[in-house]
DNA sequence: ACTTCACATTGACGAATTTCGATTTGAAAC
DNA sequence: GTTTCAAATCGAAATTCGTCAATGTGAAGT
């Protein structure tokens, strides 16, 4: 898969602000659904919907225990982001705005 | 404003690829609206509102010289932005998921 | 003044996102 | 086996987003 749109996968999660709290939260430490669902005013089958999002992207792992579901951070996820966030930040030998090529190509595609 | 709403905003920014992508040609250098416009297949409106955003997230500064509009990166928002993604990410002693109130309030509001 | 050029703004459209109530699933308790 | 509980899934409604063609704006060139 592209490797923007791979990456940005991560800052569209982030983008929305409950998600970035329940990010937040998930920071110290292992936390099931329903302890989440008590900091927010949002019915339970928006909060699943929201983290579900959050592991699709990687940020977080979920692990099942009977009726309850834990979810945690992903370390090497949030890794990956900080070196893709340095990356397009910083100034670099190769920079893709020296590339003569049309680089928007692939930009947009699943592939 | 809301500090989840404030810093999100630099997270829904970049969570387009096509403006990641453009971050990442700013990152060495400043380029004029057409130069980036000629990396891309998008329409000259397309990408003006694309820098828009960019510059309303506080990540790219805009400077006009004569007929051209000059973008570049915005050095203190790029630490800020790191700095929040540091502070959601990282184990802490006054952690929000140890808060004993409901902290949703205010946190999808606009000031 | 008129034209041209670079960019911004407007208005419109389909696509994606956010949210909810209702329902389903799957595990535990009785 | 039935009930109960936690969470996921399924529509559906409202809103936001990405995109474009058309138009507006403001500076430079003629």
């Amino acid at each position: 898969m592209n490797y923007y749109l791979e990456n940005t996968k991560v800052f569209k999660a982030l983008g929305d602000p409950k998600r970035a709290m329940i990010v937040d939260m998930l920071s110290c430490g292992e936390l099931c659904a329903c302890e989440i669902l008590e900091k927010f005013e949002m019915s339970q089958s928006t909060l699943s919907h929201h983290m579900k999002l959050l592991c699709e992207c990687g940020l977080v792992k979920a692990r099942a225990e009977g009726k309850w579901t834990y979810y945690s951070l992903d370390d090497d996820a949030i890794g990956k982001t900080k070196q893709f966030f340095w990356a397009i930040t910083s100034d670099k030998e190769n920079c893709i705005c020296r590339d003569k090529t049309n680089c928007c190509k692939g930009c947009n595609e699943n592939e």
